[in-house]
DNA sequence: CCGATGACGAGAC
DNA sequence: GGTCTCGCCATCG
């Protein structure tokens, strides 16, 4: 159904995220067709269900850092998620560079 | 219908 | 380089 709209492409484009990489908003909305609706993305993602074959926990904010405030779960969740595929986080809990290279 | 909010980004100062 | 403001789309009150 073309109804999906927009949204399925961003899943898609999300899941499109090579192991070990990380992506901004920006660039995920860049990628589904919808250049500058970042927060379109963000809404998307927020609406996802528990289980989800999408790799959420690889997308992060343009800045480098997660979005999610710090002390929750998820925030927590995508920092081991990150951790396990090999990215490094700085004291400050910015995402190395090292990251960013695909 | 209007205003406010949200896992953001980019430009302006 | 840091801070502020506006813009984008969709949902909620």
């Amino acid at each position: 159904m073309d109804n999906n709209e927009p949204s399925q492409a961003i899943l898609t484009a999300i899941s499109q995220i090579p192991f070990g990489c990380v992506t901004s908003y920006g660039e995920i909305a860049k990628r589904a067709g919808l250049p500058g609706h970042a927060r379109y993305v963000g809404y998307i993602l927020r609406n996802l269900p528990e289980q989800t074959n999408v790799p959420w926990h690889r997308v992060i904010n343009s800045q480098g850092f997660i979005s999610f405030p710090p002390n929750t779960e998820q925030h927590a969740e995508q920092r081991l998620r990150l951790q396990a595929e090999g990215i490094s986080f700085s004291p400050t809990g910015k995402i190395k560079l090292s990251a960013y290279q695909c």
